[in-house]
DNA sequence: GATTCCCTTTACGTAAACGTAAACTAAGGG
DNA sequence: CCCTTAGTTTACGTTTACGTAAAGGGAATC
């Protein structure tokens, strides 16, 4: 049976971030880790969780937006009023995941056109 | 003729930002606009700079990795070693673009997976 | 039983990226 | 000549996302 529960030095370690972090992101309302008297147990649930936030950072995800994200995970009890400002916040990030596609191509192709510059350059300075 | 120079309102309203927050990269050092008097003038090229920095922006890169991407913009006049620091430069800004591009992948099928899970909700909620 | 870890809370500190307000200048219109 | 409309500098304020002590609890190990 594989590992089912996590500490939270084990988790800081997995993600290459510190305690400090994944404390703070709990105060914030983003992960909500068991108690074994006074220390944290974190399920595999907080896990995808705290990798989903992690990943949003890489993305420049604020923790509000990657809260959002989470709340988007479970979306059984709910109203339907809830529901639909849910619906409508998976599209508004789908829209930004897009245009964020339609930025990497651009910055690939003009770093791509870069290291032509400067590979040439680095010919020039030989001669 | 196309217009050739801009002022920093112009700017402001096309990129969606603040004077303020172009006067802001300036002081960063990531512009460097010309002078009619006291009044700053931006050329085509410092839009063009001002469109990296805004797009960066968008996938989350700090104003200095947005600097470093517009010093990679002209790599003539450097010597080999800052040729050689540019061309490393150049590859870990590949990289980190890569794995965003994996990050996007991820998050798009998790978002429509909730998507549906969202939708399906709704309908449980209507019967 | 003292040391060593790993965990905990509380709290003040900090860097980045601007916002906001005050006080001023310079150009153009009525 | 006054007013309005950009633009300018200077400077302090604010939010986000943690860093960094300080002070301590609890279990294991020497």
């Amino acid at each position: 049976m594989p590992e089912t529960t996590f500490t939270i030095s084990e988790l800081a370690r997995e993600f290459d971030i510190t305690p400090r972090t994944i404390r703070f992101y709990e105060d914030e309302g983003l992960l909500n880790p068991a108690r074994k008297g006074m220390q944290r147990v974190y399920s595999k649930k907080d896990r995808v969780h705290l990798k989903l936030i992690v990943r949003g950072k890489r993305l420049g995800f604020s923790l509000a937006e990657s809260k959002a994200l989470i709340e988007m995970y479970d979306p059984s009890s709910q109203n339907t009023d809830q529901l639909q400002a849910l619906l409508d916040a998976i599209d508004l990030s789908s829209e930004r995941l897009a245009q964020q596609l339609a930025d990497i191509q651009i910055m690939k192709d003009e770093l791509a056109n870069a290291k032509k510059r400067c590979q040439k350059a680095m010919r020039d300075n030989k001669k």
